[in-house]
DNA sequence: GCAAATTAATGATTTATTCAAG
DNA sequence: CTTGAATAAATCATTAATTTGC
């Protein structure tokens, strides 16, 4: 592992679980003196030097930035496609994805299938604070419309939810509840086009998966 | 297993294998689209919802990560019973980074006892490039003394330096060396404490740790 | 063997943190 | 600097495993 002649710093575990807590709790460019007291703090589980510390942090601190830039730019568009690369379960487990089940779908009404209770616990805790309402973006990149739906957990169901407002002369409401929702209608089944891979489905040669998703608006 | 009137879902053991296995594929959170098609394919193995799905990818990821915490954490504790600071305890670690500690620095001999072979490598790496004199600025802001003062490698070494000019009567040189510095004075060392962590660390009393800290100055 | 009691896992919620857009 | 979206962390709550006494 550490061999007495190595040529490089080879941290020990508790040195590189340190060295990530202080990064965490905000040492992000230590300066000197920091380092110097880093360093001694650590030889106590191993061989290290001042540079050691410096370097680690230069590259720790450059190779997070690139973590996120990475996942800026690419998550949302390589995350969406249910593929990876070398996984063969995971490959026929997209192909049972493209084919049968969602061709079979058809628009159904909202079920809500919740006994009342349940729904008025939820409709308590939500009056008490309103975390339960749960929104996230939902990103296929190649519907525009489909971009600013959000899917939302309501009294135990949860719901997708496209903002239509460029169809109406008003602008569309919040896409939030408060306590008690209005109304919903639930739209259409429509198709929705996800990419996975197959052997040479590179990101750049999507495979289209048709699925059908159910709509909720206020 | 899964009860009718169950509160809670009750995964099969199918549905585990699959969102395991799309774990390990590369999923860790997936979108909404990703959490619809998902829910639909294992809808086939029982009954499950998106939200089910959700949690699950949560609360899995949490938890892998903490059983490598908690892995890597006992490791610790059982090599050498140190401490895993916390966010809260390290501040006070790096309070004690900060200040106080400079004001008891006084002086001591250098030991400098690095093989002469070491040093002429280093020599000749910086001759080839002068990548590994690096220089910074070091930024203790209570201290305009030690604001001006910078850290530089040597010799393997990486040395602290003080301006200490201003009780000359001639202004100083420049605080860096270019092949053989001149001989050198390392402050005395002076403790540096810090504290342990909550979670991992809490059937062992907090174990305080001190180390020592040199200074080194032209 | 078998349940009541206890402990461990894990689903579901809530709170805190992070990142970036306005 | 503030704020909203996203998500990581912490916590609560229920189910499954298991221990234990009979």
């Amino acid at each position: 592992m550490s061999p007495a002649g190595s040529t490089r710093w080879c941290p020990t575990p508790e040195q590189v679980m340190i060295l990530e807590e202080m990064y965490r709790s905000g040492i992000k460019t230590p300066n000197a003196s920091q380092i110097q007291q880093i360093t001694s703090h650590l030889s106590f589980y191993g061989k290290i030097e001042g540079k050691n510390v410096f370097y680690w942090f230069q590259n720790h601190k450059a190779r997070e930035r690139q973590k996120l830039r990475r996942k800026l730019s690419k998550q949302l568009q390589l995350q969406h496609q249910l593929y990876h690369p070398n996984n063969h379960h995971f490959l026929r487990y997209l192909d049972s994805l493209a084919s049968p089940a969602f061709q079979h779908l058809s628009y159904y009404n909202s079920p809500s299938p919740f006994p009342q209770i349940r729904v008025d616990e939820d409709a308590a805790k939500a009056a008490k604070q309103q975390v339960m309402n749960y929104t996230w973006k939902f990103d296929v990149p190649e519907r525009p419309d489909i971009d600013k739906s959000m899917m939302k957990m309501y009294g135990g169901d949860w719901l997708m939810m496209v903002d239509l407002g460029h169809s109406l002369s008003s602008p569309p409401p919040p896409c939030y509840f408060t306590t008690r929702p209005p109304p919903l209608k639930t739209l259409q089944l429509f198709p929705v086009t996800a990419s996975s891979l197959k052997e040479e489905c590179n990101n750049s040669s999507p495979c289209n998966i048709t699925t059908k998703v159910a709509l909720t608006l206020p």
